[in-house]
DNA sequence: CTACGGATTTTCT
DNA sequence: GAAAATCCGTAGT
């Protein structure tokens, strides 16, 4: 038995070195996972944004822009770009591209697959069979609430999805559809706020 | 279901 | 000093 029905597949290096919105639409469906005191917790990407750099204005990158912050959209692809929004929450992406290009992928969303307790421990600070509905609902629907429920936080930032205990798995789940629609919040940008740059699966 | 205001602090001008 | 790739509670349809 050379076969095996293991199909969970840390995604490497090559997977991330492609422009943001091809990045954006192959990230659907993955897994992203974040091991915390060696419990694995994860949840199935659903809704995801692409930042195309340099040329993008809704992009922290805009006009070549480099600071402290957006300086590991410029790295290798495969890292993590990660920071703090409106002062309360953390937003969570992928860098995509080759190195000195600095697009990158923002998880909008995702629904919690595994250890529910923790996450809900997390997420709620209650018990996972204690929520109702609508927080069901609202556990992973948000780039802030995902970054809750999976703890992470800029101490995530920079971290090498390829080597880190922080990753994206394939588990050959299969996508039947995708939408394309307006990215979300983002009004300063002109003209860009109007492209089809936000994806996520059809339900 | 949608609409609104407030929370809170890093980052950059 | 202002803005920010958000979320939540409350109020209204």
């Amino acid at each position: 038995m050379l076969e095996t029905n293991e199909v969970f597949k840390r995604l490497d290096r090559e997977f991330y070195n492609k422009n943001a919105i091809d990045l954006s639409k192959d990230l659907l469906g993955k897994y992203l996972v974040h091991v915390v005191k060696g419990k694995k917790l994860s949840g199935k990407i659903t809704e995801v944004e692409a930042y195309m750099g340099v040329q993008d204005k809704a992009s922290h990158a805009y006009n070549n822009k480099r600071t402290s912050r957006t300086e590991p959209m410029y790295g290798i692809p495969g890292h993590s770009y990660v920071y703090l929004i409106y002062g309360m929450y953390y937003c969570f992406n992928v860098v995509a591209a080759e190195e000195g290009n600095p697009q990158a992928v923002l998880i909008r969303s995702i629904e919690p697959e595994e250890n529910l307790e923790l996450m809900a421990e997390l997420r709620y600070g209650k018990t996972y069979n204690s929520l109702n509905n609508y927080q069901l609902k609202n556990f992973g629907n948000g780039p802030g609430k995902l970054c809750k429920a999976l703890s992470i936080t800029k101490e995530q930032n920079t971290l090498d999805l390829c080597s880190s205990n922080l990753y994206i798995e394939d588990r050959g789940d299969t996508v039947e559809q995708i939408i394309a629609d307006k990215r979300i919040n983002i009004d300063y940008a002109e003209e860009a706020k109007d492209y089809l740059w936000r994806f996520y699966i059809h339900k």
